[in-house]
DNA sequence: GCGGTTTGTTCGTGATGACGACAAACATCG
DNA sequence: CGATGTTTGTCGTCATCACGAACAAACCGC
């Protein structure tokens, strides 16, 4: 495999020297994403995984400890001989991330505790002329309000993230465009963050890049490191995932790949392009190829998927034109990015089933043979609460990154 | 940004600890990599770029020196005050790479130094029926043998990169199909390493993606972090970089963008699929639009890129049909990856100047505000040892990520 | 030739992990 | 129930590496 780092020119980062603090925040990283992922993992398999001595993985799990990230347990005995080994395990309750879902119709916010876990949740309706940057906002702080009052008194929010539909640009946290509030080009993340006193960062991003972030971390394509998920509802999102990392892009709009043209002939997208994979596989089209109304929205989506279980021709034949178009648009993503994954959220997500065998038929004929070797069509193993458990697991890159850098100074006083 | 280690699971080398020779041979590489890609660089510009101190640097350039990779020439003094800074540099004609060019219609190999400098080429022409996999290898063996002739005595060979028409899969340096080859499965890796005696690793790529790198690293895009090269011959490849590296996909086969479905109700594709991207814009598609036969090969486009400059009719037409489809294919691939270059080369950069305008007008069109906003579509500039310098940057990866690993071993026993 | 400036060099210090010795905690067996 | 073996935490020592300060060297301008 080739690995580098970027070639140069590219500011100071790229070409910093190490020092040995960077080492042991380096290694206090490990530590703590290997039991933020994994859940609550005994010194000795960490010495195991990490390759690190147990002296090391002992100061190391210590530091986390007087940190507050972490705490260790007593040891069970597990029958095997031999002194056991603490359990160290993330103090979830403690340390949580506010994690924002912002849907047309709803507005959802989330504590989630280190380690992924959602602690409180609340959910707000909103008719659909409520969607105003500003009413949004007093909205997410109405309901960020409320879930708070539910965390234990120590608790410490290291950052909020937000999943919002719309095209976000994560170089400067604003929103591009959203069609559906009909927004654009607003400074959301810096807004959001003022209301909320900058009290913790404030990280934006597209709803299906979160939703995928949290396959990639916690759902189907868990320790995979070149997936591919696509989020399609009223829009088709994607994910891109590649060294187990999310692809950004230059101004972090990588993934838009419902706005791939797949038919250059066919229908106008309301992005001014024509033919988009959108316009054919979008909730709308489905809808219309069953002779609703393209806004029936998911109650009608309920109907066809119901109407297809049945066999009911029309419904069979629409979900067959959907299969097809869903192939054709995967087989380019495939050929392009030779996932080992592609994860189905969403519309498609519910759809799977009835598509499947057409969906590999397409792909099969489509995608070269290298390319589809490995691959496994999957749908999203989360549910509901993808987009927040995505969002959360971007505002806890800051500490999984540098454990220390960001904790509470309180606890740097009286810690050592 | 976000950005994280693999998520776990994968493998010891994800969760892998740090330690202190971990830093050292980081800063090594740093130095190492800062001399191969910008050059000749003073002591104390070092220390500015690095961050790191002037004893640090010191030692690392001396280690550096020591091990043969670097030479350190006394400063000249620039004029300014101050006791002059000595530059260190490669010693490229110490350390050289091998580069292959696998073509169907000859095989170039060239001994390129550290730094990136062609010391010495040969290219052999060959019949379209020499092409077998065992004839291949005994013209690259003869070509390699000629070129190392030439080479000085104390030369040490880092590795060898070859650059292949055809699908390659790099997690076993195999080359999965190159039907202009007629090869299929082939592990040609390991034969070729084999039947030059393991002397040195051999890494395969497609030639698409080696242009890439060498697109990356010395032309056009370098510096960038996002990019996108589109090379086009017969076929039509692509290399893409995100973070400022290749990105290769689950088994390597990533950037195999000729055959992302385009028209769907197109012309059949020798893939097996119909309506690819390659089948709209390869070179055999040009040429059909003009009335000439398909595989009329260079000297036909050449006739073709003349008749437009002369603003032919005919070929004014198919250079239009031709900047259409490219800027439908494009812009897909600027929506999914959101890239601040496109890189065209082979036959796209030959056409680059007589199509920008339409081409800039398609992607207006259809690719999403955002996407573009940054974007810049340009030519290669590197000419015909795209491939051949991609392929010496793939060999020298080794030594860059771990400047002391392979070192030579006569030097590590007289040279402490 | 003298001061000012920039830079290489040397040496001591601090941070960090490795390693070895020892103690603690558990299972098993007699 | 106690002896033994095994696994593991802890502590002290050592090696590695970068930092920082002091000093020397090399250049400029006057």
């Amino acid at each position: 495999m080739i690995s580098s780092r970027s070639a140069l020119a590219s500011g100071p980062t790229d070409s910093a020297g190490l020092r040995s603090e960077t080492v042991r925040s380096a290694n206090l990283a490990t530590v703590l994403r290997v039991l933020h992922f994994d859940g609550p993992t005994s010194r000795s398999e960490m010495v195991a995984r990490t390759g690190l001595t147990r002296s090391a993985i002992g100061a190391l799990v210590g530091e986390l400890v007087r940190s507050g990230l972490v705490v260790e347990r007593r040891a069970i005995s597990d029958g095997s001989p031999g002194r056991p080994s603490p359990v160290a395990s993330v103090m979830s309750e403690q340390n949580v991330a506010l994690a924002v879902e912002v849907l047309v119709d709803s507005i959802g916010v989330a504590a989630v505790g280190l380690g992924g876990v959602v602690l409180h949740s609340f959910r707000i309706d909103r008719p659909r002329d409520r969607v105003s940057v500003e009413r949004t906002i007093d909205d997410i702080i109405d309901a960020v309000g409320r879930v708070r009052e539910q965390l234990v008194p120590s608790c410490r929010v290291i950052g909020m993230g937000v999943g919002v539909v719309g095209i976000v640009r994560r170089s400067d946290n604003s929103v591009s465009i959203a069609p559906n509030l009909g927004w654009r080009d607003v400074p959301f993340g810096a807004k959001l963050a003022a209301s909320l006193g900058h009290e913790f960062p404030v990280l934006l991003a597209n709803d299906a890049d979160a939703a995928a972030l949290a396959e990639v971390r916690r759902g189907a394509a868990m320790g995979i490191d070149d997936a591919l998920c696509i989020w399609g509802e009223v829009g088709v999102g994607g994910g891109l995932i590649s060294r187990g990392e999310p692809v950004t892009g230059a101004s972090g709009f990588a993934g838009e790949v419902g706005h791939m043209p797949v038919n250059p002939d066919g229908r106008a997208c309301q992005c001014g392009s024509i033919g988009c994979w959108e316009t054919e596989i979008g909730e709308g089209s489905l809808l219309r190829r069953t002779g609703r109304p393209p806004d029936g929205g998911r109650a009608a989506v309920d109907a066809v998927l119901r109407d297809a279980s049945a066999a009911v021709p029309g419904a069979l034949e629409a979900l067959a034109v959907e299969a097809r178009w869903l192939g054709i648009g995967l087989s380019g993503l495939i050929n392009v990015l030779n996932p080992s994954m592609v994860v189905l959220g969403g519309l498609f997500g519910r759809l799977h089933p009835l598509i499947a065998r057409q969906l590999d038929d397409e792909i099969a004929h489509r995608a070269l043979p290298s390319a589809r070797a490995q691959l496994r069509v999957v749908p999203s193993s989360i549910g509901a609460d993808a987009v927040l458990l995505g969002a959360a697991e971007l505002a806890f890159e800051t500490v999984l990154n540098d454990p220390l850098g960001t904790r509470d100074l309180r606890l740097v006083a009286d810690g050592r």
